[in-house]
DNA sequence: TATTGTTATACTCTATAACTATA
DNA sequence: TATAGTTATAGAGTATAACAATA
């Protein structure tokens, strides 16, 4: 079988059939990672590192989050939360709290700076690539379209 | 303003407009994000870190790469790829050769493992999530067709 | 006994700066 | 002088296992 690979990696077999679906996929993936410097340096501007800025992301500024909440959502191991929430705490961006029915569990919450930092960092990410932001307004509504219909909403 | 947040981070105006493409922008972050476990898991399949399975991925079965470019490819130092490589030769995944015209250049080339390797590790990769794979065939097609557009295809 | 979070450990990733060998 | 890659360094992320406090 003749194998090709664009730059995402993403195997298209020449002269086959590949499932839109899975084309789509291997579409977003590349346009997802072009965007990776910019991400690394907006969390440079931010003054985060790359898991740090996912951190305050993924805290709640409205609803404290266990510990081993944030490391679901952050795809690591719970010993890890551990030394990421210290460098945030110390930077006064989160605050550690006791959850009072269950005191093993601790509480994050966004700090006044720290929510600051999640709305102007949110915002920084929300501007879409070039190559989206270029497309038609037909085109780009299409796209909102199904990938709300993907993701239900 | 009124500022709510989903889970991807991503900024909604309540009861104001938000561009399609900066919707589509954080549907399409929100539907990447949630295949992170699914890539690490990947990753730990082939014995690989994440970082390797990217360089693995990035290294062209059929033209061997120079050092510089992975770490552009990588988005990182080139001081980096030096031991991100070396562990991967020591793997006998990758062999580095020294080009003929420019003595001071490395060429990354894949070993016959490491193809193998490559080839079963995109093919993982290729396999669309559930949310896309879920959308009806028109759905799929007409996501596909955009981002073909976006992406200058 | 089980669970949450921490600590200890070992390894990997990361950027910066200094170094080498080429050019 | 300039460039490609390496090495040295210091800090951060990572998983595993052992631990303390609490349930």
């Amino acid at each position: 079988m003749l194998l090709r690979s664009n730059i995402a990696g993403m195997a298209t077999r020449s002269g086959t059939r590949v499932s839109p679906a899975a084309e789509a996929w291997g579409l977003i993936h590349e346009l997802f990672m072009s965007q990776k410097g910019r991400f690394v340096a907006i969390a440079q501007e931010f003054d985060l590192t790359p898991i740090q800025m996912g951190a305050v992301r993924n805290l709640d500024p409205e609803r404290p989050v266990p510990m081993s909440e944030l490391a679901g959502a952050l795809h690591c191991d719970a010993s890890n939360v551990t030394g990421i929430v210290d460098r945030l705490e110390s930077r006064g961006l989160v605050e550690r709290r006791s959850a009072d029915r269950d005191r093993r569990v601790k509480l994050l919450a966004l700090t006044g700076e720290g929510a600051s930092a999640r709305t102007a960092l949110v915002e920084r990410m929300s501007t879409p690539p070039e190559s989206l932001a270029a497309l038609t307004a037909a085109d780009q509504r299409s796209l909102r379209d199904v990938l709300r219909r993907a993701l239900g909403r």
